[in-house]
DNA sequence: ACCTGAACACCGTTCAAGT
DNA sequence: ACCTGAACACCGTTCAAGT
């Protein structure tokens, strides 16, 4: 049967989940696909672009349906919760998504959604950019490590039991009394927590203008 | 003349800075270094091993000479300024560092002192340690975006213009108007705008308690 | 102990030629 | 229009053999 780009991309995306970022190449999804090894380069440019294709399908609904009643700092929590979604509906989504360069139409959608709530809340246009651009360092920061963690074998167990064994609790108290707190075990308190982190200093900055 | 492990560490962290990341090679660097192909892998194990060390080489005395008597929330923000810089030193340093999944001792220390701080500040460990966390997603999305603007051919300039022009005005206002402040032409503004925000957030938090 | 030579098993991308 | 065949110019890594 005839390819078309949207066979590419779905198979891409499901060899994604399978496999991982480091193991998806042109080759083998085109494998998968049950075609020769350059025809999927008929309906993506390049490997860069297949990537961008993907990560744009991850993000599609992100600002569907969002309750216009709640107070801004709710409405930006959500989203900001959206978008965590968005990135972990695929394995290894957030290093997808960090490796794009060029804004896509739900990635710009997802920006003026946001930098608009953070307008409504008393910010002028750069505080409200550049607030939105710590948030999404934080969210994406937090499920590429979240990601990450979930690939190893078991979960990330091993790294933290190697990790608190050579923390020489002399040299390194905190940290290895941190190291049942490590982001694995926790990943969603560990999320709302820097949420809450961040959105508490937009709250003070906000009030204070 | 023989080579030891430290005329590879250096000639890696030269070429880095010269063809950056995504040119540095283990045959190029042995090329570099006047040396066969194979010949690294007697001081490395891996690539990923040279990296480590690389990322290791670039945090050195992050954590020396601080100033005790500074407030906790004054020593948090310079600590996070000397990460910053210590990533900037190099070209892609931040994509080197994020690339690192084993914490090394320099990257210890520095967690070591960032946590210490914070429960100075009257954080319980699990909160410290979540907050160091945080900041650290800030700072490394930010350098990496940051060194990412610097090694395009104009510094981003040529890119912001595209994207000015891509922004349709009527259907993203917000973003349009934003777009004369991108991260790229104000670095040093955008990194304290969310350091002082990621900041004020934690100075919130620890006078909760 | 340290390096060379040479290979192994891959990559992304291109493009004339086929259908 | 869409795909194959086949190549180009690379990768990281390994390892017997040399010195």
């Amino acid at each position: 049967m005839r390819l078309t780009r949207d066979h590419v991309l779905t198979a891409a995306l499901d060899l994604l989940d399978e496999v991982g970022l480091d193991g998806l190449t042109m080759r083998r999804l085109a494998t998968a696909l049950g075609v020769k090894n350059g025809a999927t380069y008929w309906h993506f440019p390049s490997k860069q672009a297949l990537l961008e294709a993907m990560a744009e399908a991850m993000l599609t609904g992100l600002t569907e349906d969002l309750d216009a009643r709640l107070p801004w700092h709710e409405r930006a929590a959500e989203m900001a919760r959206r978008l965590r979604r968005a990135l972990l509906s695929r394995r290894d989504g957030a290093r997808v998504f960090s490796g794009v360069f060029f804004p896509l139409p739900n990635a710009l959608a997802y920006g003026e959604t946001m930098v608009a709530t953070l307008r409504e809340a008393g910010l002028n246009g750069r505080d409200a950019t550049w607030t939105v651009d710590t948030l999404n360092y934080f969210v994406v920061g937090h499920v590429i490590e979240e990601q990450l963690a979930a690939s190893l074998p078991d979960g990330g167990a091993e790294a933290t039991a190697r990790l608190t064994r050579a923390l020489d609790p002399r040299t390194h108290p905190h940290l290895h009394a941190a190291a049942r707190d490590l982001t694995a075990p926790h990943p969603e308190e560990h999320f709302e927590h820097g949420l809450r982190l961040i959105v508490d200093g937009i709250r003070l900055t906000a009030g204070c203008r």
